[in-house]
DNA sequence: ATGAAAGCGCTAACAA
DNA sequence: TTGTTAGCGCTTTCAT
């Protein structure tokens, strides 16, 4: 079938020793400049390529990256991945991509798989089901690098990468309170995810500094981050169940904007149209929701930053001890109007 | 650093030898029980893992298949990945997936990476830029399976998954004729895409049977898929500059819909607002754009398609001759109104 | 039922 | 400068 040629080979055909192919083909300088042509010049015109396999067995290294994230088809994430790409690629390393689609089972397996010394490190976003982190615990324990991006798991000594969700949330819940929206519900993500917490923090945080009172009955959570949308319709039926409706909704991500969205699209008449202002990555709702205000993160820049960590991990000759928390910055783009008066 | 315990050290430890705890974790059945049971349960205590990459290096196989395309950040690509990963996972391999960016030279890097003997085969759809094949055919000659799903190039004979081009492209543009749109303009894709010309072909059989005559200036190419905004913007502002303005445009893709619509908004005024449809698998923008009509590929159905081929051909004990091409169906969702008298 | 040995493709310490 | 040898972790004849 598929049978490439390898060092032995050329060895044979040149009447050479396989090191001493390996020494012309890996630009070694102990070697006479005439073989190395010679080498170079057999191993090209039969179109030689290394093994990787072998090398990966014998150098113990894959020069590939594991990344785990809920899902690929989310704006925030296929650019994040984009980012991971750019600057693993630039440093000869692959990317193994794997989905979660926010289960922890599922998220466990793909750990495993991956680990299971196929990957040099691994990048992840946590999926929003995630309490139990044993399994991250030991990986790491044993020595592979892991490098968290986005939702982070703090109980771990190692470097993590993510947004300025309080600050973003921030910015959001003030500018609805801006605009003259009095009662700002919260549409939350999995409570004990990192994002959650800040974005809750940077929610209230707004809502406290301009006198308004934080009412735990006007948050309200989606335990597996919006993956199924009946989740996302409880919540916002839920809202719509109050006698005194929200005027505006400030939306943890991504995901449960769009589930938002479309929720409200669903259930709610004519007679109720919330401002909305959300974490986003989308350009396409960004573009023809018209009255959608969107927190936007960094998620390129985060990929790479968290990529070019995990490669300075991986690469250490010595195990590190220092780790770094990068807080990237989010920006607002404002779109809804200011509330109408009646 | 990160030394996993290996076959060796289960046989130390047991004081056998490696073949013997080989065949006990491998489940052989010439073994003692006892034996059997005593290896298992070490094995379990010590979180033995196999290698996986000495099992490629010793099998020449490394349970693991590359995907190819342009942009995970496309609701169609996204999709059929998800497809892919189900059969995948199920058959016990990983997938790899890279990007081309409709990039020629970035799918040839990509193509030739994963092929240096790390995956054991290769699902594909091709990049709007590619119009030379020589690297995949020699790939292909060289006894790796191919398969392609959605951009399919017939040169090579090995099995084929796409939909129904030919026939969603003749509904979407029947749907506008119904509605009583007379100039359809068709924003096509690169020209050389099997995808390209099919639609293109459906565009044009629905305007003949209904007596339009197909005016190839009404139609305009997007030479890299849009994967510019640039060139999008190009093309649309060509339909915006023509004396007698198309009143319906039927577009070619997913990005380009995008892209189209994106146009449309920045530079028509008011007083130029033409129905659209085209392919899509964006669920928000099938859910915000509400005068949009899409047809729907079986995204998702596809990449299981695909990938259940590919590992059949991986897994082939015999070289196979008989190729299938798969065409699956398309679904139109009819959003855009009639159009209005004047 | 078990072990010894060879080999997958490659590199690197050591010898020559 | 080149060759010999051993070994990365695993499986698999072939002996025993």
């Amino acid at each position: 079938m598929f049978k490439p040629i390898t060092i032995k080979d050329i060895a044979l055909a040149l009447d050479l020793s396989a090191s001493t192919v390996s020494r012309a083909l890996s630009d070694s300088y102990e070697i006479n400049p005439e073989t190395k042509k010679r080498v170079l010049e057999y191993a090209e015109k039969n179109n030689y390529k290394r093994n990787p396999i072998a090398l990966s067995l014998k150098q113990r290294k894959s020069y590939s990256i594991g990344v785990i994230v809920c899902e690929v088809a989310n704006s925030f994430f296929s650019q994040a991945i984009d980012g991971i790409e750019s600057i693993a690629y630039k440093n000869g390393y692959n990317i193994v991509i794997s989905q979660s689609h926010d289960s922890s089972d599922q998220e466990i397996m793909n750990i495993q798989h991956l680990a299971n010394r196929s990957v040099d490190g691994i990048l992840i976003s946590l999926s929003a089901e995630t309490t139990n982190f044993d399994h991250i615990q030991k990986l790491h324990g044993a020595g592979l690098p892991i490098v968290f991006f986005d939702r982070i798991y703090d109980g771990l000594a190692t470097h993590k990468v993510s947004s300025d969700n309080k600050k973003g949330a921030k910015m959001a819940t003030q500018h609805l309170i801006n605009k003259g929206y009095r009662k700002i519900a919260h549409l939350a993500n999995a409570p004990h995810l990192s994002i959650t917490k800040e974005r809750l923090a940077g929610y209230q945080e707004a809502l406290t500094e301009n006198g308004f009172k934080v009412d735990p009955s006007n948050i309200t959570y989606c335990h597996h981050g919006g993956s199924s949308q009946k989740e996302v319709d409880t919540a916002v039926q839920y809202f719509l169940s109050m006698k005194d409706k929200p005027d505006a909704i400030f939306v943890a991500s991504d995901r449960l904007s769009i589930g938002c969205l479309t929720a409200l699209k669903k259930f709610s008449g004519n007679n109720y149209d919330p401002a909305i202002a959300g974490f986003s990555n989308s350009d396409v709702l960004d573009l023809f929701k018209s009255d959608f205000s969107s927190i936007r993160q960094p998620a390129f820049e985060m990929g790479r930053v968290a990529t070019d960590l995990l490669i300075q991990l991986i690469e250490s000759k010595y195990p590190v001890h220092e780790y770094q928390s990068v807080v990237l910055g989010t920006e607002l783009i404002e779109r809804i109007k200011s509330k109408p008066r009646n």
